[in-house]
DNA sequence: TATATTTAAGACAATAGAGTCTTAAAACTT
DNA sequence: AAGTTTTAAGACTCTATTGTCTTAAATATA
């Protein structure tokens, strides 16, 4: 998987934040509520997002959490960096601990064209594309309710 | 991490195998030391991979491993398929538990414009390939010795 | 037949990721 | 000042992955 569980819930919350940020602060209840995911779970993402300067939190009544900055100058990149790391970008994709542009390893050079490729694409897209596209087009962001058969 | 540990060790033992083609079985404790991967763990591998078709066996002494076919007709994709699963080529890349071309999530175009190319790669390269590359090129395969200072 | 070699399979331990809960700290309300 | 709301932080559990070990089964050799 390209995302940890972590990365994904991170994403989405971000980007339910940008969605709604015309409001002062919201709640981690409310997104975790919206989104489907763990209250508990999604605070300590949260924490993480706070303590790497992309998200400020406000405690007490009218309390909750906002967007550090403009969404148009928050990228994918930025939560993918915070939650995930850096090692897609640079570890050896097949696990070896030397591995460059000179002594590659067999897929050395096909993956850095791929890796490229998801780089520019986490670089590239702001918050606020993601937000203003997932309003144009309804884009899904929260799981479908599944039937329960009895 | 596009490939799980298990992955790694199984492209590269298979890579090994490939390199060895002429030799009628290679023991698993042969390719765990050449590649200093744990011999136990690189077993258990073998083990999938040999469930899976892709490795013959044989057992006692003169035994060991070789592949099930010709290395020209062995593709990355068959290796990671056995070890890694489907799911990167069929999940949402941020988890939700619907999403489709018709009912997409905000990354949805866009990931499977790199997720295509992922799968070209593996479904392209075959481990014949991959091994007259690796010869030609001196590509790397193993981890390099690290220096212990005292 | 007995012994050595090698994979097969199951049990087990260690680690990391995911998820839950409790208490503390901060801020507001009354 | 007391009580309520909310995030912060730490402890803890659960699960999957990774890694290790032991025993069984298959095969060859002497």
């Amino acid at each position: 998987m390209l995302f940890s569980k972590s990365t994904s819930y991170g994403i989405r919350a971000v980007l339910y934040l940008t969605m709604n940020s015309e409001r002062p602060f919201v709640l981690i209840r409310e997104i975790a509520k919206e989104l489907d995911i763990s209250y508990y779970f999604l605070g300590k993402i949260f924490q993480t997002l706070i303590q790497s300067g992309l998200i400020v939190s406000y405690k007490g009544p009218n309390g909750g959490v906002k967007l550090a900055k403009d969404p148009q100058n928050l990228y994918l990149i930025d939560v993918f960096r915070a939650l995930e790391g850096n090692d897609l970008f640079t570890k050896c994709v097949i696990g070896l601990n030397q591995c460059s542009d000179e002594h590659p390893c067999p897929l050395h050079h096909q993956w850095s064209a791929i890796r490229s490729q998801i780089y520019r694409m986490l670089e590239n897209t702001s918050f606020l594309q993601l937000a203003q596209n997932t309003e144009a087009f309804d884009f899904r962001i929260k799981n479908k309710k599944v039937e329960i058969s009895l």
